[in-house]
DNA sequence: TTTTTATTGCAACACAGTTGCGTTATCTTT
DNA sequence: AAAGATAACGCAACTGTGTTGCAATAAAAA
């Protein structure tokens, strides 16, 4: 696949990520820009996307799907396996820059990995 | 809350996951079970379980909920850390045992996290 | 400018999980 | 053992993300 036409709702929500530092979420985005564009649309160039190498997804607390750009990733191979913080409180979602290291698991092939952390953010813990 | 009476429901119910190593999701619990028992009753004594601390339960590929049996954690706290993995072939979850280390996080409250490995099982690798 | 076809909007759908409420079953009290 | 209290159940209708089919539109190629 991967994105080939440079229409205005690719451009606007490319503009959403590059203005934000932390991931969004598909909801919020449809909440955001839903009068503009057409909730479908903003779900298939948001999977465009992540074919692409732009974006990496993940699941958030209640199962929603969140996006984030992405760090060094390809369109062949998504390389992010950084963990993800939740605040239980706020529900911001922030990408961390550790790296995890996965355990050893014989005779099983890991293809992806997600890493969801939850507790009170830097803002929410008093 | 807790589990105060012993019903038909709450019995089969713990009876699956006293036959079963491998975690189950609820959509599987209500192919299985869907006929003697209403959705919403499964749905319920899920909840009641995890809650009391018999059960953990977690999320799996497509945001759907799955529950294993829990080692050591009471109605108070869910102590259960451990990854778990899901095979993209057959579909098949595994509670794993090894502990994982979570990275430092600075100025944030860990409640909970979730790792979940996803790729191909013992079976499904060829 | 015309043609090609990727992208969009709309409406209807899919489907895991939830809610309200009247009925039933379990446990307690007498 | 029977009566009363109430937790648990079944049903039907509902939520809310996310998806699909198709006709209309707009971006890029010819």
């Amino acid at each position: 696949m991967g994105v080939i036409r440079k229409t205005k709702a690719v451009e606007v929500l490319l503009n959403e990520f590059n203005n934000s530092p932390v991931a969004i979420s598909a909801k919020k985005l449809i909440d955001r820009l839903g009068t503009t564009f057409n909730k479908t649309t903003i779900y298939r160039v948001l999977d465009k996307l992540e074919d692409d190498g732009v974006l990496h997804s993940f699941l958030g607390k209640e199962g929603h799907k969140w996006y984030a750009k992405c760090n060094g990733c390809t369109a062949a191979e998504h390389e992010d396996l950084h963990p993800h913080f939740q605040c239980l409180s706020c529900g911001k979602v922030d990408c961390l820059t550790v790296r995890v290291s996965l355990p050893e698991i014989p005779n099983r092939k890991i293809e992806v990995s997600q890493l969801l952390i939850q507790g009170k953010c830097e803002e929410c813990v008093v």
